[in-house]
DNA sequence: TCAATAGTGTCTCTTAGACAATATTGA
DNA sequence: TCAATATTGTCTAAGAGACACTATTGA
């Protein structure tokens, strides 16, 4: 037997979430090399157990050299398996999420030989290569029930947020809206928000208090 | 550098559980072989590429030669990773939970080299090999979160049941006590239970309605 | 002033929790 | 009859949803 045959690939793919006009974006990047080359993808790459620590090390180092960025959140959601979901052979393929903060998108390079989209994570434009349509979904159901379960996604807001920008996230996750009465009174006594004092955002309208997250906050 | 160095180990291991004596029990076997023969763990195995089709294939023959019994349900819960927790190298090892019906207790065998033990699932006994303890807790608090969140354990139970039975494994799982008034209310409307007509548990008490599970019932 | 958004209040309905009451058996 | 468990009912409190109302700004 081949070293193809008995040992599987060992894979990260990274769905990378942020919030951009009040809609929630996936970042897909276009693959430069085979297999699937061209085709649209979540990034991801082989585990280097001579470098990585972890599984999650490999997302982190992954999502570093496809995207520049260091993100505040990342945690697992399930693990893809099976011999026909890479043309390499046998694969293992660790699904992570994250969140990036909105005020970062533009940090958001690629690595100058893959081109990269933000695309509705909800209804991606691009047809994904391998399996990557399923792990979408899955990571995007992860995220909505955690939200719905009244976590508050405040990794994808600036470092300074109005409620509404905060509801409006919610809101992108979920894919309906939230009454905004409830939604306050549900969130009202969690101790995550900071309000700072004498800040506010202005137009032309009240004025809307200004928060923070609370320092050591996880999502 | 040599394939160890390369190609980290992949693994299945899996957390068996049953209810009995009103309590949460876990399957643990006693290792025979390397590494950490002779301590307590999960029951698990290696991927063979050539043989599974995915990991939950891994995962039901692993059981299956371990125990000798198939089971009704398995979940993957999340996937351990490093290089440090299997002495022999770097290693990745997909945890799934299985539920295992009580009448069905007395048909685990093991594989007549290895002892096994039914562990209360809270607070085993022995000390467990690797993360092993890690794992377990893992999927423990995973079949809790289920279970709170009213999906029904019918796995667990023998083919006929009183809701009785079904509360004491739910009881069992969160590992407190229920109010059987609020208990019924939330259940009584699940499609998945069928009252058996005429069918009743005896006792020196009121017969209890007998139930079983909707065919094609998900848990 | 008005448009626009921030923020609050109120009513209803559903559900959870605690606990009591009733029902039906074997011994 | 009694002990034991099954099954149902009742009261209360908390929370969700819908929607109306008030507040405060810039233009």
């Amino acid at each position: 037997m081949t070293i193809k045959e008995l040992f599987p690939l060992v894979l990260t793919d990274i769905a990378l979430f942020t919030v951009e006009e009040r809609q929630l974006k996936v970042l897909l990047v276009q693959r430069k090399d085979a297999p699937a080359a061209g085709q649209w993808a979540l990034p991801g790459g082989i585990l280097k157990p001579d470098i990585d620590r972890s599984l999650e090390d490999t997302a982190t180092r992954v999502l570093r050299s496809k995207t520049g960025v260091a993100v505040p959140h990342l945690e697992q959601v399930a693990t893809f398996s099976g011999p026909d979901r890479d043309p390499r052979g046998w694969s293992v393929s660790a699904l992570y999420y994250a969140l990036l903060p909105r005020d970062r998108i533009g940090a958001v390079t690629g690595d100058k030989t893959e081109a990269i989209a933000w695309c509705d994570a909800h209804k991606p434009g691009h047809r994904c290569a391998f399996d990557h349509a399923l792990l979408l979904r899955t990571a995007v159901i992860r995220l909505q029930d955690k939200v719905a379960r009244s976590a508050l996604p405040l990794h994808l807001l600036a470092s300074q947020f109005t409620l509404t920008d905060l509801q409006q996230a919610c809101e992108a996750i979920l894919g309906r809206e939230l009454d905004k009465s409830v939604f306050r009174r549900r969130i009202k006594d969690d101790p995550a928000l900071i309000p700072l004092a004498g800040e506010f955002l202005r137009g032309p309208q009240r004025p809307a208090q200004l928060y923070q997250a609370r320092a050591g906050f996880t999502f």
